[in-house]
DNA sequence: GCACCCGATGTCAGTTACTGTCATCATCCT
DNA sequence: AGGATGATGACAGTAACTGACATCGGGTGC
Protein backbone atom coordinates (compact mmCIF):
# COMPACT_ATOMS: atom_id res chain seq x y z
CA UNK A 1 0.00 0.00 0.00
CA UNK A 2 1.18 3.56 -1.16
CA UNK A 3 2.07 5.96 1.32
CA UNK A 4 -0.56 8.42 -0.62
CA UNK A 5 -3.54 8.72 -2.65
CA UNK A 6 -2.83 8.73 -6.40
CA UNK A 7 -2.82 11.63 -8.61
CA UNK A 8 -2.65 14.31 -6.01
CA UNK A 9 -2.33 17.18 -8.81
CA UNK A 10 -5.61 15.82 -10.89
CA UNK A 11 -7.59 15.81 -7.44
CA UNK A 12 -6.36 19.24 -6.79
CA UNK A 13 -7.21 20.23 -10.82
CA UNK A 14 -10.62 18.52 -9.84
CA UNK A 15 -11.24 19.87 -6.47
CA UNK A 16 -10.05 23.60 -8.13
CA UNK A 17 -12.60 23.04 -10.72
CA UNK A 18 -15.40 22.33 -8.47
CA UNK A 19 -14.88 24.90 -6.20
CA UNK A 20 -14.68 27.57 -8.65
CA UNK A 21 -17.56 26.41 -10.44
CA UNK A 22 -19.14 26.38 -7.05
CA UNK A 23 -18.56 29.83 -5.20
CA UNK A 24 -16.02 31.66 -7.68
CA UNK A 25 -12.58 31.83 -8.14
CA UNK A 26 -11.85 34.97 -6.02
CA UNK A 27 -14.74 33.00 -2.87
CA UNK A 28 -12.03 30.12 -3.12
CA UNK A 29 -8.94 29.80 -0.82
CA UNK A 30 -6.08 27.60 -1.77
CA UNK A 31 -6.74 26.17 2.10
CA UNK A 32 -10.31 24.74 0.69
CA UNK A 33 -8.95 23.49 -2.33
CA UNK A 34 -5.95 21.42 -0.81
CA UNK A 35 -8.62 20.15 1.91
CA UNK A 36 -11.04 19.22 -0.45
CA UNK A 37 -8.25 17.30 -2.19
CA UNK A 38 -7.08 15.77 0.93
CA UNK A 39 -3.62 17.53 0.76
CA UNK A 40 -2.13 20.44 2.13
CA UNK A 41 -2.00 24.19 0.80
CA UNK A 42 1.73 23.94 0.48
CA UNK A 43 1.46 20.60 -2.38
CA UNK A 44 -0.84 22.51 -3.78
CA UNK A 45 2.17 24.82 -4.63
CA UNK A 46 4.23 22.27 -5.30
CA UNK A 47 1.95 21.07 -8.23
CA UNK A 48 0.73 24.55 -9.79
CA UNK A 49 2.72 27.81 -9.55
CA UNK A 50 -0.15 29.73 -8.55
CA UNK A 51 -4.30 29.60 -7.93
CA UNK A 52 -4.76 30.67 -11.59
CA UNK A 53 -2.04 28.03 -13.35
CA UNK A 54 -4.53 25.21 -11.96
CA UNK A 55 -7.06 26.30 -14.78
CA UNK A 56 -4.08 26.32 -17.77
CA UNK A 57 -2.25 23.47 -17.28
CA UNK A 58 -3.57 22.03 -21.20
CA UNK A 59 -2.18 25.23 -22.64
CA UNK A 60 1.04 24.12 -22.63
CA UNK A 61 0.05 20.76 -24.93
CA UNK A 62 -1.94 22.80 -27.23
CA UNK A 63 1.04 25.42 -27.68
CA UNK A 64 3.39 22.43 -28.51
CA UNK A 65 0.55 20.46 -30.95
CA UNK A 66 -0.05 24.35 -32.88
CA UNK A 67 3.90 24.64 -32.87
CA UNK A 68 4.51 20.92 -34.22
CA UNK A 69 1.83 21.40 -36.93
CA UNK A 70 3.26 24.87 -37.97
CA UNK A 71 6.91 23.35 -38.57
CA UNK A 72 5.83 20.33 -40.77
CA UNK A 73 3.59 22.25 -42.88
CA UNK A 74 4.44 22.28 -46.34
CA UNK A 75 7.67 24.50 -47.41
CA UNK A 76 5.58 26.17 -50.59
CA UNK A 77 2.42 26.93 -48.04
CA UNK A 78 2.53 30.98 -47.37
CA UNK A 79 2.97 31.93 -43.58
CA UNK A 80 -0.67 32.77 -43.39
CA UNK A 81 -1.92 29.40 -44.61
CA UNK A 82 0.60 26.79 -42.78
CA UNK A 83 -0.78 29.20 -40.00
CA UNK A 84 -4.35 28.68 -40.52
CA UNK A 85 -3.52 24.80 -40.84
CA UNK A 86 -2.12 24.59 -37.30
CA UNK A 87 -4.84 26.22 -36.16
CA UNK A 88 -7.61 24.09 -37.94
CA UNK A 89 -5.69 21.01 -36.05
CA UNK A 90 -5.64 22.09 -32.74
CA UNK A 91 -9.34 22.97 -33.15
CA UNK A 92 -10.51 19.54 -34.40
CA UNK A 93 -8.19 18.42 -30.97
CA UNK A 94 -10.34 20.78 -28.66
CA UNK A 95 -13.60 20.09 -30.82
CA UNK A 96 -13.28 16.11 -29.54
CA UNK A 97 -13.64 16.93 -25.67
CA UNK A 98 -17.30 18.04 -25.14
CA UNK A 99 -18.09 21.64 -25.56
CA UNK A 100 -19.47 21.73 -21.84
CA UNK A 101 -16.52 21.35 -20.24
CA UNK A 102 -14.57 24.48 -22.56
CA UNK A 103 -17.95 26.34 -21.99
CA UNK A 104 -17.73 25.67 -18.16
CA UNK A 105 -13.75 26.86 -18.40
CA UNK A 106 -14.82 30.17 -19.85
CA UNK A 107 -17.38 30.92 -17.92
CA UNK A 108 -15.55 30.44 -14.77
CA UNK A 109 -12.68 32.69 -16.25
CA UNK A 110 -15.07 35.23 -17.24
CA UNK A 111 -16.23 35.96 -13.85
CA UNK A 112 -12.54 36.93 -12.97
CA UNK A 113 -10.35 39.82 -14.39
CA UNK A 114 -7.04 38.23 -13.15
CA UNK A 115 -8.42 34.74 -15.00
CA UNK A 116 -8.75 36.77 -17.86
CA UNK A 117 -5.37 38.02 -17.83
CA UNK A 118 -4.03 34.61 -17.21
CA UNK A 119 -5.62 33.56 -20.78
CA UNK A 120 -4.20 36.73 -22.77
CA UNK A 121 -1.04 35.67 -21.38
CA UNK A 122 -0.77 32.02 -22.55
CA UNK A 123 -2.56 32.97 -25.86
CA UNK A 124 0.48 35.93 -26.16
CA UNK A 125 3.24 33.10 -25.38
CA UNK A 126 1.02 30.81 -28.16
CA UNK A 127 1.48 33.61 -30.82
CA UNK A 128 5.51 34.45 -30.03
CA UNK A 129 5.96 30.44 -30.40
CA UNK A 130 4.01 30.55 -33.39
CA UNK A 131 5.71 33.99 -34.89
CA UNK A 132 9.24 32.15 -33.23
CA UNK A 133 8.75 29.10 -36.48
CA UNK A 134 7.68 30.97 -38.72
CA UNK A 135 10.75 32.66 -38.17
CA UNK A 136 12.48 29.44 -38.76
CA UNK A 137 10.82 28.85 -41.76
CA UNK A 138 12.61 32.22 -43.54
CA UNK A 139 9.50 34.36 -42.75
CA UNK A 140 11.11 37.54 -42.00
CA UNK A 141 9.22 40.11 -39.82
CA UNK A 142 6.72 42.11 -39.37
CA UNK A 143 5.61 39.33 -41.51
CA UNK A 144 6.04 36.61 -38.94
CA UNK A 145 4.41 38.04 -35.96
CA UNK A 146 1.69 39.74 -37.71
CA UNK A 147 0.92 36.13 -39.28
CA UNK A 148 0.78 34.63 -35.80
CA UNK A 149 -0.90 37.48 -34.55
CA UNK A 150 -3.62 37.45 -36.72
CA UNK A 151 -3.85 33.81 -36.59
CA UNK A 152 -4.51 33.92 -32.83
CA UNK A 153 -7.16 36.79 -33.23
CA UNK A 154 -9.27 34.48 -34.80
CA UNK A 155 -8.63 31.92 -32.62
CA UNK A 156 -9.39 33.81 -29.71
CA UNK A 157 -12.96 34.56 -31.53
CA UNK A 158 -14.35 31.57 -33.37
CA UNK A 159 -13.40 29.96 -29.60
CA UNK A 160 -16.15 33.03 -28.37
CA UNK A 161 -18.24 31.99 -30.94
CA UNK A 162 -17.98 28.00 -30.23
CA UNK A 163 -18.67 28.17 -26.92
CA UNK A 164 -20.84 30.90 -26.75
CA UNK A 165 -24.70 30.28 -25.75
CA UNK A 166 -26.53 29.43 -28.75
CA UNK A 167 -23.51 28.44 -31.00
CA UNK A 168 -23.89 24.46 -31.98
CA UNK A 169 -21.88 25.42 -34.97
CA UNK A 170 -18.60 22.96 -35.73
CA UNK A 171 -15.55 24.71 -34.25
CA UNK A 172 -13.04 23.58 -37.09
CA UNK A 173 -15.79 25.40 -39.72
CA UNK A 174 -15.65 28.52 -37.53
CA UNK A 175 -12.05 29.00 -37.92
CA UNK A 176 -12.47 28.11 -41.44
CA UNK A 177 -15.01 31.03 -41.95
CA UNK A 178 -13.35 33.68 -39.44
CA UNK A 179 -10.09 33.07 -41.71
CA UNK A 180 -12.18 33.93 -44.98
CA UNK A 181 -13.87 37.01 -43.02
CA UNK A 182 -10.07 38.25 -41.42
CA UNK A 183 -9.37 38.20 -45.21
CA UNK A 184 -12.22 40.56 -45.91
CA UNK A 185 -11.34 42.65 -43.61
CA UNK A 186 -8.20 43.35 -43.80
CA UNK A 187 -8.77 44.14 -48.02
CA UNK A 188 -11.15 46.55 -46.92
CA UNK A 189 -14.01 45.07 -48.23
CA UNK B 1 -1.59 76.20 4.55
CA UNK B 2 -2.73 72.69 2.96
CA UNK B 3 -2.87 70.02 5.38
CA UNK B 4 -1.27 67.90 2.96
CA UNK B 5 1.45 67.96 -0.33
CA UNK B 6 -0.56 68.47 -3.26
CA UNK B 7 -0.64 65.61 -5.94
CA UNK B 8 -0.27 62.59 -4.01
CA UNK B 9 -0.98 60.72 -7.10
CA UNK B 10 1.60 61.81 -8.89
CA UNK B 11 4.10 61.82 -6.17
CA UNK B 12 3.04 58.41 -6.55
CA UNK B 13 3.07 57.32 -9.73
CA UNK B 14 6.51 59.27 -9.88
CA UNK B 15 8.08 56.72 -6.90
CA UNK B 16 6.77 53.74 -8.21
CA UNK B 17 8.50 54.27 -11.87
CA UNK B 18 12.09 55.47 -9.78
CA UNK B 19 12.19 52.16 -8.10
CA UNK B 20 10.99 49.69 -10.60
CA UNK B 21 13.75 51.20 -12.59
CA UNK B 22 16.15 51.03 -9.70
CA UNK B 23 15.70 47.74 -8.81
CA UNK B 24 12.80 45.81 -10.45
CA UNK B 25 9.14 45.29 -9.98
CA UNK B 26 9.29 42.56 -8.03
CA UNK B 27 12.03 43.44 -5.46
CA UNK B 28 9.72 46.87 -4.22
CA UNK B 29 7.45 46.98 -2.05
CA UNK B 30 4.33 49.53 -1.60
CA UNK B 31 5.32 50.63 1.28
CA UNK B 32 8.83 51.27 -0.12
CA UNK B 33 6.96 53.43 -2.77
CA UNK B 34 4.39 55.25 -0.44
CA UNK B 35 7.50 56.25 2.04
CA UNK B 36 9.79 57.46 -1.17
CA UNK B 37 5.96 59.31 -2.16
CA UNK B 38 5.61 60.70 2.00
CA UNK B 39 2.39 58.75 2.34
CA UNK B 40 1.44 55.40 3.73
CA UNK B 41 1.23 52.32 2.05
CA UNK B 42 -2.96 52.29 2.45
CA UNK B 43 -2.85 55.75 0.69
CA UNK B 44 -1.46 54.15 -2.60
CA UNK B 45 -3.68 51.82 -2.77
CA UNK B 46 -6.70 54.77 -2.49
CA UNK B 47 -5.43 56.08 -5.91
CA UNK B 48 -4.22 52.64 -7.25
CA UNK B 49 -5.75 49.62 -7.56
CA UNK B 50 -2.89 47.47 -6.92
CA UNK B 51 1.01 47.53 -7.09
CA UNK B 52 0.76 47.33 -11.51
CA UNK B 53 -1.73 49.87 -12.19
CA UNK B 54 0.62 52.77 -11.47
CA UNK B 55 2.09 51.94 -14.62
CA UNK B 56 -1.17 51.62 -16.43
CA UNK B 57 -3.13 54.73 -15.90
CA UNK B 58 -2.66 56.61 -19.33
CA UNK B 59 -4.36 53.33 -20.62
CA UNK B 60 -7.62 54.64 -20.22
CA UNK B 61 -7.18 58.24 -21.60
CA UNK B 62 -5.52 56.51 -24.53
CA UNK B 63 -8.73 53.75 -25.15
CA UNK B 64 -11.23 57.39 -24.96
CA UNK B 65 -9.14 58.67 -27.62
CA UNK B 66 -8.91 55.68 -30.51
CA UNK B 67 -12.76 55.14 -29.50
CA UNK B 68 -13.60 58.93 -30.51
CA UNK B 69 -11.21 58.99 -33.34
CA UNK B 70 -13.14 55.71 -34.09
CA UNK B 71 -16.43 57.04 -34.02
CA UNK B 72 -15.85 59.72 -35.82
CA UNK B 73 -14.43 58.34 -38.87
CA UNK B 74 -16.12 58.82 -42.10
CA UNK B 75 -19.28 56.60 -42.76
CA UNK B 76 -17.48 55.74 -45.81
CA UNK B 77 -14.73 54.43 -44.37
CA UNK B 78 -14.14 50.45 -44.93
CA UNK B 79 -13.86 49.06 -41.07
CA UNK B 80 -10.16 47.97 -41.23
CA UNK B 81 -9.71 51.88 -42.62
CA UNK B 82 -11.62 53.24 -39.85
CA UNK B 83 -9.28 51.21 -37.01
CA UNK B 84 -6.12 52.32 -39.11
CA UNK B 85 -7.13 55.77 -38.70
CA UNK B 86 -7.97 55.94 -35.28
CA UNK B 87 -4.66 53.94 -34.47
CA UNK B 88 -2.87 56.26 -36.36
CA UNK B 89 -4.15 58.75 -34.03
CA UNK B 90 -2.97 57.51 -31.06
CA UNK B 91 0.35 56.81 -32.55
CA UNK B 92 1.01 60.61 -33.45
CA UNK B 93 0.06 60.94 -29.78
CA UNK B 94 2.26 58.98 -28.44
CA UNK B 95 5.02 59.99 -30.33
CA UNK B 96 4.89 63.12 -29.10
CA UNK B 97 6.43 62.23 -26.33
CA UNK B 98 10.18 61.52 -25.79
CA UNK B 99 10.48 58.06 -26.99
CA UNK B 100 12.55 57.21 -23.97
CA UNK B 101 9.38 57.39 -21.55
CA UNK B 102 8.38 54.38 -23.55
CA UNK B 103 11.40 52.63 -23.78
CA UNK B 104 12.04 52.38 -19.81
CA UNK B 105 7.93 51.94 -19.41
CA UNK B 106 8.84 48.88 -21.79
CA UNK B 107 12.09 47.63 -20.87
CA UNK B 108 10.25 47.37 -16.65
CA UNK B 109 7.43 45.61 -18.17
CA UNK B 110 9.08 43.36 -20.87
CA UNK B 111 11.13 42.16 -16.80
CA UNK B 112 8.08 40.84 -15.21
CA UNK B 113 5.13 38.22 -16.26
CA UNK B 114 2.59 39.93 -13.92
CA UNK B 115 3.10 43.36 -15.69
CA UNK B 116 2.81 41.57 -19.32
CA UNK B 117 -0.30 40.40 -18.42
CA UNK B 118 -2.11 43.59 -17.31
CA UNK B 119 -1.00 45.30 -20.62
CA UNK B 120 -2.48 42.77 -22.47
CA UNK B 121 -5.51 42.71 -20.27
CA UNK B 122 -5.23 46.78 -21.26
CA UNK B 123 -4.93 45.86 -24.60
CA UNK B 124 -7.66 43.77 -25.16
CA UNK B 125 -10.16 45.82 -23.07
CA UNK B 126 -8.92 48.58 -26.52
CA UNK B 127 -9.79 45.80 -28.90
CA UNK B 128 -13.18 45.22 -27.11
CA UNK B 129 -13.96 48.71 -26.76
CA UNK B 130 -12.92 49.09 -30.51
CA UNK B 131 -15.14 46.24 -31.11
CA UNK B 132 -18.10 47.38 -29.87
CA UNK B 133 -17.92 50.83 -31.67
CA UNK B 134 -17.40 49.43 -34.63
CA UNK B 135 -20.67 47.46 -34.27
CA UNK B 136 -22.38 50.74 -33.19
CA UNK B 137 -21.32 51.74 -36.80
CA UNK B 138 -23.31 48.90 -38.26
CA UNK B 139 -20.24 46.32 -38.95
CA UNK B 140 -21.28 42.90 -37.45
CA UNK B 141 -19.99 40.45 -36.07
CA UNK B 142 -17.05 38.78 -36.46
CA UNK B 143 -16.16 41.46 -38.81
CA UNK B 144 -16.15 43.56 -35.94
CA UNK B 145 -13.93 41.72 -33.62
CA UNK B 146 -11.75 40.49 -36.17
CA UNK B 147 -11.07 44.38 -37.26
CA UNK B 148 -10.73 45.68 -33.95
CA UNK B 149 -8.22 42.52 -33.15
CA UNK B 150 -6.00 42.94 -36.08
CA UNK B 151 -5.90 46.33 -35.93
CA UNK B 152 -4.54 46.05 -31.99
CA UNK B 153 -1.81 43.42 -32.88
CA UNK B 154 -0.31 46.04 -35.99
CA UNK B 155 -0.57 48.62 -32.76
CA UNK B 156 1.08 45.87 -30.57
CA UNK B 157 3.96 45.00 -33.04
CA UNK B 158 4.53 48.64 -34.50
CA UNK B 159 5.28 49.67 -30.85
CA UNK B 160 7.44 46.94 -30.23
CA UNK B 161 9.53 48.01 -33.28
CA UNK B 162 9.27 51.66 -31.97
CA UNK B 163 11.11 51.09 -28.74
CA UNK B 164 13.27 48.61 -30.16
CA UNK B 165 16.86 49.39 -29.45
CA UNK B 166 18.22 49.98 -32.95
CA UNK B 167 14.72 51.57 -34.58
CA UNK B 168 14.78 54.79 -35.08
CA UNK B 169 12.12 55.11 -37.22
CA UNK B 170 8.72 57.25 -37.50
CA UNK B 171 6.28 55.72 -35.28
CA UNK B 172 2.89 56.43 -37.50
CA UNK B 173 4.87 55.52 -40.40
CA UNK B 174 5.80 52.00 -38.57
CA UNK B 175 1.90 51.79 -38.42
CA UNK B 176 1.52 52.15 -41.52
CA UNK B 177 3.58 49.90 -43.38
CA UNK B 178 2.37 47.12 -40.09
CA UNK B 179 -1.02 47.64 -41.85
CA UNK B 180 0.00 46.85 -45.12
CA UNK B 181 2.52 44.21 -44.50
CA UNK B 182 -1.07 42.31 -42.74
CA UNK B 183 -2.66 42.84 -45.95
CA UNK B 184 -0.04 41.26 -47.75
CA UNK B 185 0.21 38.72 -45.04
CA UNK B 186 -3.74 37.62 -45.26
CA UNK B 187 -3.54 37.54 -48.73
CA UNK B 188 -1.44 34.72 -48.83
CA UNK B 189 1.22 36.82 -50.52
C1' DG C 1 -17.77 84.32 12.67
C1' DC C 2 -19.25 79.95 14.10
C1' DA C 3 -20.82 75.31 13.65
C1' DC C 4 -20.71 71.69 10.60
C1' DC C 5 -19.72 68.65 7.01
C1' DC C 6 -16.43 66.70 3.60
C1' DG C 7 -12.66 64.60 1.69
C1' DA C 8 -7.94 63.09 1.81
C1' DT C 9 -4.98 60.87 4.70
C1' DG C 10 -3.29 58.05 8.80
C1' DT C 11 -3.55 53.94 11.86
C1' DC C 12 -4.24 49.36 12.77
C1' DA C 13 -5.82 44.81 12.54
C1' DG C 14 -6.86 41.09 9.59
C1' DT C 15 -6.89 37.77 5.48
C1' DT C 16 -4.63 35.19 2.07
C1' DA C 17 -1.39 34.14 -1.68
C1' DC C 18 2.99 32.48 -1.92
C1' DT C 19 7.99 31.00 -0.25
C1' DG C 20 11.84 28.82 2.38
C1' DT C 21 13.27 25.23 5.30
C1' DC C 22 13.41 21.17 7.60
C1' DA C 23 11.22 16.74 9.06
C1' DT C 24 8.95 12.38 7.78
C1' DC C 25 8.66 7.96 5.75
C1' DA C 26 7.22 4.57 1.99
C1' DT C 27 9.54 2.88 -2.00
C1' DC C 28 13.39 1.79 -4.89
C1' DC C 29 18.12 0.51 -5.72
C1' DT C 30 22.20 -1.97 -4.72
C1' DA D 1 19.88 -4.65 5.14
C1' DG D 2 20.64 -0.08 4.46
C1' DG D 3 21.03 4.16 2.15
C1' DA D 4 19.22 7.38 -1.37
C1' DT D 5 15.03 9.45 -3.31
C1' DG D 6 11.00 11.86 -3.79
C1' DA D 7 6.46 13.33 -2.42
C1' DT D 8 4.32 15.23 1.31
C1' DG D 9 3.58 17.69 5.97
C1' DA D 10 4.56 21.28 9.38
C1' DC D 11 5.60 25.77 10.37
C1' DA D 12 7.18 30.32 10.19
C1' DG D 13 7.55 34.35 7.47
C1' DT D 14 6.72 38.16 3.83
C1' DA D 15 3.93 41.23 1.32
C1' DA D 16 -0.29 42.43 -1.29
C1' DC D 17 -4.55 43.98 -0.40
C1' DT D 18 -9.05 45.21 2.54
C1' DG D 19 -12.14 47.08 6.10
C1' DA D 20 -13.08 50.10 9.90
C1' DC D 21 -12.40 53.99 12.34
C1' DA D 22 -9.84 58.33 13.70
C1' DT D 23 -7.97 62.88 12.36
C1' DC D 24 -8.20 67.54 10.86
C1' DG D 25 -7.70 71.50 7.36
C1' DG D 26 -10.80 73.80 4.35
C1' DG D 27 -14.99 75.06 2.43
C1' DT D 28 -20.21 75.96 3.21
C1' DG D 29 -24.45 77.57 5.06
C1' DC D 30 -26.38 80.76 7.93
Amino acid sequence: MSRWQPDARGRLERAAMELYRERGFEQTTVAEIAKRAGLTERTFFRHFADKREVLFWGAGELQDFMVSALASAPDSAAPIEAVAAAIQGAAVLLAQRPIEYARQRRFIIAANAELQERELIKLASLAAALADTLRRRGVKEPAASLAAEAGIAVFKIAFEAWTSETSQRDFPELIRESFDELKAVTTGT
